[in-house]
DNA sequence: ATGAAAGCGCTAACAT
DNA sequence: ATGTTAGCGCTTTCAT
């Protein structure tokens, strides 16, 4: 392996002055060009390894997602990387899909001088305790999704809340008065603020708030849910899911049972997907800019790093409603054919 | 930070005791007992970088993608982490689609220490002179795709030519004879030995080749294929699209033209994913692991690492048909339907 | 079984 | 502007 010493021997010049140069201190024209000389005949990398033990910086950032072959997280990993690469850092990455450790154990990588900072990506509601672990800790940490309300630890998140309520507001002024309301799993934190956005968009609009019911986020369970929606034969002309799996297994469920979408009942849903994209509807949704939640988070982080940042700050970012073929102007006939 | 010496201190024994304890060398037991308490009581962490510098070992695998937020490459970084981190190894991400560099610049990451070894996954087209020195380059390197017949390198990929004639023998099982083929960009490496499956398949099966057309793996790539095949006013009662997304786009447009799938045309394609699974009517495919790529293209990596192994292997893997509604057995009525 | 010493490749005072 | 020196935290001979 060839090293500095080889370089400075080459270049007759010393360790220090080559060291010097490559970090872009003050170096002679002369010295300077034999240097370079040498380190292109010679074709001298600089261990990085020895760099980082003497600096105690590595320059890398950890990230881990709950797990990564979810179209929506590879998209925030993306963004996450592309931001740090630009900035000269490496991203290592750590799925939680295989070993089932919590978000605390990835602190050791601190300890270790693993990493410069971290950025922990879980949509699964954050229990209280480590949430304050980990921000009490001290390292650069960059939280994205639940921060549980912990304004001493660094976040972002998108408004699901606003992001819902925009969608009420698509809805009331298509005329919707009766909206009912399907609900994610308790255990992703977005289920919550979802919800809260539908409960508040619909006092906004002077609505009462429909029914609300649980589902998990998969086709079939946006089956389910329509089922039993129509069994209780509630009237609503429109349904609000919470998921593009979900609206798109309520659509399907909804033309089962002889209605039309839009015509007869109106379905929006959150998460832009291939499903809403080119199904038949194509689905009304709330579309999460995912690889900028990513990117954001990263320079977050690094400002932290870089900057030793002492102010914790909170991000929400926006997410916009992309109007499609599945939710369309309320009409009486709609109402008629839901009241059964 | 607290070190080595920190414990030899508090242990009552030398630093070469406490790093022989570390790696598990032959140490006395009541030595071992106090220096395990010393590292619980001081909360020790083994500083990694010094380890790397002086092992000259990194246990990190560098993985370069083509473009992580397309939903196949995640899953294949999903593997190799899955596979890496079980071996205690880290995986750090690098996403080609930001900058535009060529696989062969990161094999600087070997120069500087940065990496054990690398994964390189492009689904293009290597050029030869770029897979010659990755193959001379001496590191450990396994190619995901395309290795452009160079033995002296190793390499994993999906045996596609094999899945396209499984393919044709599916549709050959159901009666049609006249198969066009939908063929994707040259510079995607697979689309070649796609064709070549097709080609090759045909003549396996005793039939006459069909048009060919290429197009981009777009949805609207696909509706033009099918538009052009349509005017051509050429006999088939099958379609292989050779990628989920130009399927997609092709039944949609045989639609519009007033053409049933599969009662009139049978359509199959490559790839499975949320397309092919859940739209109307769900696509016969070829489903590729590749989370499977990844995980093999990890273990090998790591057996060249580890094992220094001189032997280059390259591995195929076979992709399964999966049946679906878009291919039902050929009719002389479908026949008919498209002599138009 | 244990300790002393050398050194991995680099950076950063400090002196000149 | 440049060289000398002292580490960074660890592993690894080589003695004992």
């Amino acid at each position: 392996m060839v090293t500095i010493v080889d370089i400075a021997k080459l270049a007759k010049t010393s360790k220090s002055t080559v060291s010097r140069c490559l970090n872009g201190g003050i170096v002679g024209a002369a010295t300077r060009k034999a240097i370079e000389a040498a380190i292109r005949k010679l074709d001298y990398h600089p261990n990085i390894n020895a760099r980082r033990l003497v600096s105690s910086k590595t320059r890398i950032i950890g990230i881990v997602l709950d797990d990564i072959s979810n179209v929506y997280y590879s998209q925030i990993l993306c963004g996450v990387q592309g931001v740090a690469a630009e900035a000269g850092y490496v991203c290592t990455f750590y799925s939680r899909a295989s070993g089932q450790k919590s978000e605390t154990d990835y602190l050791k990588l601190f300890q270790g001088g693993e990493v410069d900072g971290l950025i922990l990506g879980t949509f699964q509601v954050r229990n209280e305790q480590s949430i304050a672990q980990l921000a009490t800790d001290g390292h650069p940490i960059v939280l994205i999704g639940d921060s549980g309300g912990n304004s001493n630890i660094d976040s972002v998140d998108v408004d699901n809340r606003q992001g819902t309520i925009d969608e009420v507001r698509h809805l009331h002024e298509l005329g919707h008065r009766a909206i009912a309301y399907l609900k994610g799993p308790r255990a992703i934190s977005s289920s919550k603020s979802r919800l809260d956005g539908y409960l508040h968009g619909m006092q906004l609009y002077g609505l009462k708030p429909g029914v609300v019911l649980e589902e998990e986020w998969t086709i079939e369970g946006g089956e389910r849910a329509v089922r039993s929606l129509l069994a209780r034969k509630e009237r609503f002309t429109a349904l609000m899911c919470s998921n593009e799996h979900n609206s798109f297994g309520a659509i399907k469920a909804l033309r089962n049972a002889g209605l039309r979408v839009p015509d007869d009942i109106s379905v929006v849903t959150f998460d832009d997907g291939v499903l809403a994209q080119h199904t038949e509807p194509s689905i009304t949704t709330v579309r999460q800019p995912f690889r900028a939640i990513g990117g954001t988070a990263a320079r977050q982080l690094l400002s932290i790093i870089e900057e030793a940042t002492s102010a914790r700050t909170s991000i929400l970012i926006h997410p916009t409603v992309i109007t499609r073929a599945s939710s369309g102007r309320a009409k009486a006939g709609a109402r008629k054919a839901v009241r059964r």
